[in-house]
DNA sequence: ATGGTGGCACCGCCA
């Protein structure tokens, strides 16, 4: 191995349009190889491509109207670029390929938007369920958990009680509730270590999202971590660090979510 | 406290 340093990360960018300053702002100041977009909001033909490219950096996409949509934002050629679960559903909430890592090392990336289910008992919250059973079966099928590969986006699941505010209170909710935490727990069992968790065992107050409607919800730690950066034990035991950048949820007009970001010494 | 904010699209829906 050698001393090669590379970091990803992660960012629910509720509308890339508004965000696209921030974004280049943040990948130019942290060094970021990689950045994983969700809910850009955006049809694919008025997506700011040329902008990102202008940054000198590469983009791919795949977006609709008003919701969902998802990018992947780096500074190789991302390769074998694909979308969807495969059945062409859905393709605005996942986007894979594989990246070059230098070294001719390549590393798989997966960033998916996971449906936020409405409420549990709706349909929608039936379809986030089989939605991670689907996500199971293209990992089974399409990759293996002895290779460099990353599962990384806004999973929209708080996997344990230490993971949101006030945990008693929010049981039940759509993204806290025993149901989505297993659905999680089974895809990751798949093989997947959670990398922030791993370096911060035990840490309270790590959260990647904080609701807009409440007043002073950074400072006051009432937040949520449902953006995760999910790594193979090949990359995971090659993580030298991971964090969150709360301070970049106190930007000017910023997200509802931060940045989640992991190095890796390759 | 059953509100509150924000983005996009449209006069409401979703998060």
């Amino acid at each position: 191995m050698t001393d090669t340093r590379w970091k990803v990360a992660t960012f629910n960018a509720n509308s890339i349009r508004v965000r696209l300053t921030q974004i280049l702002d943040w990948l130019e100041r942290t060094d970021v190889d990689v950045l994983a977009v969700q809910e850009t909001k955006v049809q694919d033909e008025s997506f700011p491509a040329e902008e990102i490219r202008e940054a000198g950096l590469h983009v791919v996409y795949r977006g609709q109207k008003s919701r969902a949509g998802v990018a992947i934002i780096s500074r190789t050629e991302p390769e074998e670029v694909r979308y969807g679960l495969g059945d062409g559903e859905d393709e605005a909430r996942l986007i894979r390929c594989v990246i070059d890592v230098g070294q001719g090392a390549k590393v798989s990336l997966v960033n998916t938007y996971v449906p936020q289910g409405r409420e549990m008992g709706s349909d929608e919250f039936q379809y986030k369920l089989r939605w991670f059973e689907r996500l199971r079966e293209l990992f089974d099928g399409e990759y293996a958990p002895d290779e460099p590969l990353l599962w990384v986006g806004d999973m929209n699941v708080v996997p344990e009680p230490i993971d949101v505010f006030e945990p008693e209170r929010h049981e039940g909710h759509v993204d806290y509730n025993p149901e989505v935490r297993e659905a999680l727990a089974m895809v990751c069992d798949w093989g997947f270590v959670d990398v922030v968790r791993q370096q911060h065992p035990d840490e309270p107050n790590l959260y990647s999202y904080w609701d807009y409607r409440a007043k002073n919800p950074v400072a006051e730690h009432k937040g949520w971590r449902v953006d995760h950066i999910m790594a193979t034990e090949p990359l995971a035991e090659h993580c030298v660090a991971a964090w969150i950048d709360t301070e970049a949820r106190l930007a000017e007009r910023p997200s509802d979510h931060t940045f989640v970001v992991a190095e890796f010494e390759l």
